[in-house]
DNA sequence: ACCTGAACACCGTTCAAGT
DNA sequence: ACCTGAACACCGTTCAAGT
């Protein structure tokens, strides 16, 4: 933030152009991200951040989803570690939620993740995190890498439905013609509606959480070299 | 396709302009969707198409994402009734399949189906569907009614997953990161790279559903209203 | 090699004015 | 009430030309 006279600068009006590199780039993302959200995390909006014309920056990112995903990961450096005490089914679920909560406050961003695979350090770290935890649970490893995938496109999946434009209002619709149904035609639906619309968005996270990792422990994943002599009961 | 000489139209050179109604506007939406994707979508093409302008529109639809679930929900129609042979879990796992299969033609559809919820009559079918499948299981009515969510919000993320523009470019970066894993840092996941990678889409989508139907057959769902002279064990 | 101005080909949505 | 032309405020990406 100092001053250095010593520094040439061709343009005194601006707090000195910053050098474009894909960290600046990334840098300047996030930054768009916390003070007005992914919609304005665009090409052209970040090129004007930083001073330059949008094509300059496709010299250091593919496209607009590559960038997401690169956001996303620096995100991602921020939750904190697993935590160290407790069963490990419920540090699991702690994981697992804060990083549900972190994508919370950036739900559009939730639903890049979901087309865009991440592949950044902070990802991988995750991944090995989870993996520790369902091997610490005695899992079996190919359940557990099977797992990985499914505990995190549910926590994915559960951000990115909070990323609606007008928030609330095709809820509304569902709930309305959940609650208006017609019992004749649907009675399973008329006999559960309530329960079809209950439950706090924390506790539906958690239950459903509790259950993928019951049905990852006890579901078989099959063989990947189909050999009778080398198969063993599961 | 006859022409009527006596039908009096204004224009002959276009076909006939369409009544601007909402069924006209879905009718040309899925139209377009077939031939060139959900991308090519747009309330601008849409006007074009049926011979407007864009404002026209608003006047059925009130925006871009609920015409999206209204062609999703036609799509919908499509996919026919539910096995009538076999043990539920099959059944069960079959209509799954056959709504993932639907959306995987239209991956970008699936996208915008975790965002905006669809609830439509031919959606509303399928949930009764699946709710009357796993009341033949036996399952407990509230576990049922939140494990509907669930599982079509796994058939529809794993159909959204296949939603990228460039395909396989991130994933490629993602195979590379976890094959070039540094075993010290990140030994479980060395240990479960192969895995990790492993497996046909169809087979995964197959062992997630089974997986989410067994932990919701066996997960218990939080007491609605807490009151201890009426809990039951679960 | 790196950077860029300008262009191409589009978007969603609103609003005042018409019928 | 229904419909619309025109405008507002944007997009992503490419490419030929410059340094």
């Amino acid at each position: 933030m100092t001053d250095r006279p010593d520094t040439p600068r061709s343009r005194r009006e601006r707090p000195a152009k910053p050098a474009l590199t894909r960290d600046s780039i990334v840098g300047a993302a996030v930054a768009v991200l916390r003070a007005e959200g992914l919609a304005k995390v665009t090409m052209r909006r970040l090129a004007q951040e930083l001073d330059t014309g949008p094509a300059s920056l496709y010299v250091y990112v593919r496209n607009t989803a590559e960038l997401h995903a690169a956001v996303l990961d620096e995100l991602l450096g921020e939750i904190g570690p697993a935590p160290a005490d407790g069963p490990w089914r419920e540090r699991l679920e702690r994981v697992l939620s804060a990083y549900t909560v972190m994508l919370l406050a950036h739900p559009t961003l939730a639903r890049s993740a979901l087309t865009t695979w991440p592949s950044g350090p902070h990802y991988l770290r995750l991944i090995e995190t989870l993996l520790a935890l369902l091997d610490e649970g005695g899992v079996a490893p190919a359940r557990a890498a099977w797992g990985v995938d499914l505990l995190l496109q549910h926590a994915t999946a559960t951000a990115a439905e909070h990323a609606t434009q007008a928030p609330s209002e095709d809820w509304d619709a569902l709930r309305r013609a959940v609650r208006d149904i017609d019992a004749d035609h649907h009675p399973h639906i008329a006999a559960v509606a309530e329960e079809l619309l209950s439950g706090e968005p924390g506790q539906r996270l958690s239950w459903g959480l509790r259950a993928l990792i019951l049905g990852i422990e006890r579901t078989a994943v099959p063989d990947r070299h189909p050999n009778p002599s080398s198969r063993r009961p599961s």
